[in-house]
DNA sequence: GAGTGGTCTAGACCACTCA
DNA sequence: GAGTGGTCTAGACCACTCC
């Protein structure tokens, strides 16, 4: 034996191989945790791993007594990661720059009051900012804060340092939603450097901490921005 | 006691609540394994499965010898999943449409090529179709398929199942890069049924078996589409 | 009722990395 | 060198679900 010891990695990888080549068909029942700990000569808990990573991954899907099947539409989740702005710039190489616009306490109402679950009036900090790399703008940033439950962003001074540094040090969360989608640019496109009604590729994330809202930002890229993963 | 036993949830979750109400401060080291085992009158690996579930989260961040610490700047993730158009629009509660638009045999050449990382002249399926939502356009499908790597694509019929479903049945794949991006409609617009140069939403994705090029797909949504994750 | 995955334990050795 | 996480084992009990 070259392999010194099965470990998880060893079969998972074996299992998706098998998988790949169609030596298992999709719909098709693999064997069981027992049998495939004793093909591999290992315990059933690593062999339990290495199929738990590839139903996480959409590889197969598994249920009790009924066993574990090649998934007949891998319905795959990408990851991709959320970093902060100043590292994704940095990331790719440029100089990150960072350019405070306005900052006012407004109280909730419409679209975002409903957004986030909040009764009108409830007051709100409301932050522009423009995020570079090098000298080209990267990311108009228009964010809501909810005073009511993170009440230093009142006094916070957003100036220097982005309102997402700041609340990431200051008030973690515990769910978030994310969505994204295409846009056509309105009043950030001056920011933006771009013409008004150009294309925009627009996150939007809601972050809460338990069941109270922190934040609701809009992050705003021009065009030539893209979200890339692997697996 | 009214927890019956500590469960690797249970570990993860209380562990989560201290960092999110601040008991453990972002960067500060945490207690080692044995000592939360300890704590929690669970066994090592019943608390190691919970600090490598909160890793994954980007929650913490660990290292060998140096222990585990709240991360200073959660790079978490998201988390999308990557259905068949067809649930989508299902999942959705409306009615899944599928139109055939064309299909020819090419040589890969220019951008294609270089982006598979093929020989110019390489033969390529190339389909176009559209799905829709009820009767409204959903998503524009531009692909390209590497018939040397999957031959039977080339007299597969597409003209009432959509080369995606085909190939999630016929042709796993092993790796894959997605990026979203927003674009200016091009000729895709009047299938769309929205103006030329209007916002639109482009996911592309290229799949692999092994090191060999599967399919590489464009598909492009009025910019009404949104992608949404939550977490 | 029975079979399969889900989880937990106690103990062990290993691998990486910090000092 | 020593400390911490990474992984594996052997065995056990449990929970869900199909028949």
């Amino acid at each position: 034996m070259t392999r010194s010891r099965a470990s998880y990695r060893t079969i998972r990888d074996e299992i998706s191989r098998r998988i790949a080549s169609r030596v298992w068909l999709p719909g098709a029942l693999i064997p069981g945790e027992e049998a495939l700990a004793g093909e591999f000569g290992a315990a059933r808990a690593t062999v339990n791993r290495a199929l738990r990573e590839l139903a996480e991954q959409g590889l197969v899907e598994r249920r009790r007594k009924a066993g574990t099947r090649v998934a007949l539409h891998p319905v795959r989740e990408a990851r991709f990661a959320i970093p902060l702005v100043r590292h994704e710039v940095e990331a790719a190489g440029q100089v990150y720059g960072y350019r405070f616009l306005s900052s006012v306490v407004v109280g909730a109402k419409g679209q975002v009051a409903e957004r986030l679950g909040l009764a009108d009036g409830a007051r709100l900090r409301h932050v522009q900012a423009l995020h570079l790399a090098g000298s080209a703008p990267f990311q108009f940033e228009d964010r809501y804060i909810i005073l009511d439950t993170v009440p230093a962003a009142q006094d916070a001074d957003f100036s220097a340092i982005g309102p997402n540094e700041w609340l990431v040090e200051t008030a973690p969360f515990t769910h978030a939603e994310f969505s994204f989608f295409a846009d056509a640019a309105g009043k950030e496109a001056q920011h933006l450097g771009i013409a008004p009604g150009a294309p925009v590729f627009v996150g939007e994330r809601i972050t809460w901490l338990a069941e109270r809202p922190i934040t609701l930002v809009r992050m705003v890229h021009p065009s030539r921005y893209r979200m890339v993963t692997r697996l």
